[in-house]
Parts: structure tokens; sequence; C-alpha cells
DNA sequence: AAGCGTTATCTCTAAACAAGATAGCAGCGA
DNA sequence: TCGCTGCTATCTTGTTTAGAGATAACGCTT
């Protein structure tokens, strides 16, 4: 059975002509015959009434619900892909809670103005079950913290972040060994990138990791620094929006381990809908707006 | 777009591998690889990442949710006629209040146990408005009074009724010229073959139709015949049934005014749907039960 | 019964398809 | 690093199928 033949069929069954039918479809009359004539057979049913006026039969009502079904499912698959400005469908992206808690919300607020029609599913977790995820066709799109080693991958550095040390009292100096050794420290769960630079600040302090506590929320972290339960270390942006809210002090950290880029990652761009180009498009102006330098690779 | 691309589309998706997509549906891989790259030329992405692993992109994945609302209701379609022993979908019958009533039901019952699948719809009416909207295309058959005078219609006798008088007090013989000319007539709305019997009969006892009054239902009309309105003329067998509900009493009617055949009626069997087809055999099977002697057309 | 509009059939050309053979490519193990 | 293996891409062949036109057959109308 041919989408072709459908389609015929359909517009025969709306004509009532056969003539119309191939005008419609701009194909010539004995097209439609042939067509119409091979659904016939491999139904084995008599789908339309020729003799006199031309009309489906009772069978050819029953196959006009489904075929009404297959084209409409056709077309929204077409228009999936083919749809010129307007995207539409399912857009997927996984990303880091510090990201989605502060970069992301302008993005997604412009590109929900730009492609009403998609619908946004947000994923969040650390770097490394982002990358997972990508790899294994979860999502469409990941922010995560670094460059990605895998090849055949789209990257588009989108943030620089700044981390700072976060703390329940003000700091103007690194806090001492001894506080650090004896502090807890608060971070994502295993694999969040921003929990590397924790132990790596430690390390160049001559501390070793000490107390860790795994936190799966942003603000139930943010809240227990506040409380005096310890320190954590987070993009200065982060901290930012979030200091009002809790009482928090923050203290710079030394370049080397404060920098952290946050890239855009995707697959190749030849894989991707209307929908993840739209949304690449998006990113890329406001990443633009923001710092005009910006690597691709 | 073909059906076939897609079902190998599919298979790959599924399989993880263009030469088990081939095996599966009993091609060669290379065909597998030009079906998939027309689908992706057609729709300008690349639905299958071949590097490395075989899988679908994230364009492949959201493709892969229409291709199976496409494809579900393809196979649905196709089984709808090519059901070997299991119709199913719908199956619209016209039918008189009096055939409704008394002859359908055992019918329907065997009919619904044989093919649980089927969704019954029942339409009831006079003799007159059932051919329209069977010449309509709005039911698959109707059972009617009297042959259908349409050609390329299949026609089978599948009741045969015998009308008698309805009062609601005892008659031995047929009430006076008088008695009829006084008395109310009950019938169906117009376009009843029954109605044509009640003025037959009043014809032949010279006298012409007097008041007659309109019903919608049987109940309606038998429950006012009993109320002593006024007298009626139905099937016996419709009478019998509902005797014991209502206080009416019945006289035999002249076999030429009496008799009268419930024909079966649908358009030629090469345009039945299985479930057409399967309820023409269960009613054949339930009229030779009945009466040997029948008549198709 | 003739005319008009319709559908069915036939034929030819061109395009599409299926299958096989082969080349190119990535991953694996020695 | 080198082959080996299994995979996909490409090319070529013969066959099938679709499309367009011409024409015949049919049915309705007058």
């Amino acid at each position: 059975m041919q989408l072709k033949s459908l389609r015929l069929f359909m517009a025969v069954a709306e004509t009532g002509s056969f003539v119309a039918a191939a005008k419609q479809l701009h194909t010539v009359q004995s097209n439609v015959t042939a067509h119409i004539k091979k659904l016939e057979d491999e139904l084995g049913v008599q789908l339309i009434q020729r003799a006199g006026r031309v009309r489906p039969t009772s069978a050819g009502l029953a196959l006009v619900e489904y075929a009404e079904r297959i084209l409409t499912a056709h077309d929204d698959a077409v228009s999936l892909f083919k749809g010129q400005e307007k995207a539409c469908g399912r857009l997927r992206i996984g990303a880091m809670e510090t990201t989605t808690a502060v970069r992301l919300p302008p993005i997604l607020a412009a590109y929900h103005a730009a492609q009403p029609d998609v619908d946004i599913q947000i994923k969040t977790g650390p770097t490394a079950e982002l990358v997972e995820l990508l790899l294994d066709g979860q999502v469409d799109c990941v922010f995560v913290a670094g460059r990605l080693e895998h090849s055949r991958y789209h990257l588009l550095k989108a943030f620089s972040e700044q981390l700072v040390l976060v703390g329940s009292t003000p700091m103007s100096t690194m806090p001492s060994s001894q506080e650090l050794l004896t502090s807890a420290f608060l971070a994502f769960r295993q694999g969040c990138s921003y929990r590397q630079r924790i132990e790596l600040l430690l390390a160049s302090h001559g501390v070793n990791a000490g107390r860790i506590f795994e936190f799966g929320s942003l603000d139930a972290m943010l809240g227990c620094v506040a409380a005096g339960m310890g320190y954590t270390v987070l993009p200065r942006g982060t901290v930012d929006a979030h200091q009002h809210r809790f009482g928090i002090h923050t203290l710079e950290l030394p370049k080397a381990i404060a920098h952290i880029d946050t890239y855009f990652a995707a697959p190749e761009p030849e894989t991707w809908t209307p929908a993840l180009a739209s949304f690449a498009d998006t990113l890329l102006d406001a990443v633009v707006l923001d710092e005009p330098q910006l690597t691709e690779s």
C-alpha cells in the first residue's frame, strides 16, 4: 500500500470524481484508476462505487477513517522537519543545576517566544550523567562543564563561569587549612564537575578532601551553607542570583581554579531537528550578546 | 515518502543494524541504505547515526514516534479487511422498529458472540427512510419491508411477517365499517410500510383513511392501543412479544393484506467489509434455521 | 437513440526498485 | 601497527512499476 494511493483514494472520496481527484493531485485520470484498483486488489474489497454516482462504498468509508489517521500522521512528520519557520515537536535539554537555575531561564524564554509549538523538557544532572544522556540519545543537547572529549559532537562555548567559595560568614582571605580540614563541603552528587574543583581547591591548600555532603538541589545546598553547615563552590552568577534569599558570603578563588566554561553540546548539525536548530540559534544570539568572543568546534 | 521506507527505518532503529533490518524485512542491505538515504534526503535531516554504533539520531527518534503512528494505523486498516476470522471495526445496521424489537436481538447476540470486536450501531426508522440511509451510505445494510427496487443491491428475504389488527378489546371478526370509520389508527411516521397496509385494509372495507396518529416508538403505540385509543396493524411476532405487557388483542387479517416480507438489503458483496460479510453469514444461519426456503437476488 | 461526461484499458517511455558485486570504513585483536 | 572482520556506501544490472496519453466502454441525460 502506498501513501500516494491513499491520497488519491481520499481525493476521490472527497470529490466524488476520478477526474477531479487527478487534477487535485496533479496527475491524470488513468493513474487514479490504477491506484484505486491496486488498493482494491490489495484489500480484496471494492472501495469506490463507480456505477451511477462515484462514491466510497461502506468498505471505502471504513478505510477513509484509517487513511485520515495515516495521512495526518505523515503530514505531521513531514512538517516536523520541513517546518520552515515554525518548529514543532519536542526539545529535550540536559543541563546542570546551576546552568538551569541561572543561565537557561532567559534563553528558554526567548526560545519559547520564538517557537511556541515546541515542548521543552529539561533534565538536570551532573556533567557526567548529562554526557551519558546525550550519548544515549535521551536528550537532544546538553550544557556541560568543560569540553566534551567525544568527537562527532558539535561544541559551542556557551558561558564562562567564575567559581567562588561560598560560606556563611564574610571572608576576606582563604580560610585556613585547619578551617578547611574541619569544615564540611557541600556538592552535587557524584559526577558534578564543580565537585572536582572543590577537591582541586582543597588539594591546593594541602588538604585532602574531607567530608563532602552530596545534595540534589541547589536550594537545599545554599540553605545549608547559609545555616553554617559548611562551604561550597559555585559559579558567581548562581550565587549572586540567590544571595538575597540566603545569608551567604563569597570569596574569589584563584583564576586557575575559578575559571570554568560551560559548553553547549549536541550531535552534528545535520542531525538536528528544526526545534534544535532554532534553539542553537537562540543560544548563539544570547551568547553573542553576552560575550562577543566564542568558540565553535 | 513510502511506507516501505518507514518500515525499513523502524527496523534499523530497532535492530541497530542495516543488515539485520534487511534480513528482517526480507531484502538486501543495499536497499535498506537506499531507502534510509532517500528518507533522509526528503526530510533534509540525518536520521541514523552510522559512525560507531548504528542508532537513530534525535531527529530519527522524533520520526520514530510518527512512524509508529503511521504504521500501526496502516496495519489496523489492513487487518480491517484482511482479518481472516476476526472482523473488527464498525457495523451500521438500519432496521424498522418492529424488526429491531423482535427479530434482531437474537441475531445481534449471535453476531456479537462471533465477532466481539465489531461495534454495532442500529438506526431505526420506517422503510423509506432506511432506503435513503442505505443509498446515502450512512448505514452498511438495512432490514426493510418489501423488495428494494434498486438494482445493484444485494437482497435477501430475511423474515416473513403476518400482520394482525391490534385493538384493546377481544375481536372475533373484523370491526364494522362504522367502527373503523370512527376509530383512530396508530402508525409509525410517514414512510412506514405497515402504514400502507393500514390504508389498504381500510380501503378493502370501503373506508377512507381516517384519523391516523403517528408514533415514533413501538412501546408508545402499543400503550395507546391498550388504552383504547384506537387500532394498529403490526406483525404477529411483534405483538406476541409485547402482549404480556399490554392488555391488547389481535385479529388475523386476510392473507393478501397480512403477509409482508422483511428483506435484508446491502450493497454488492464485493464491497462488504468482513464485519458485514460475517453479519450476513450470521443472518443466513438464523434465517435458515427459522425457515428453510429463502430467496436471494 | 444520440450526446456528453465519466471511467477502464492499452501502450509506450521513463523512472524506480531489488539484488548482487565491490569498495570503503571502523573496530578488534595479535 | 597490521591485518582481519563485520559493517555500510556505492555502482551496475535486469526487472518492475509508475506516469501520461490515446482510445474504448460505460452510464446518465435529453
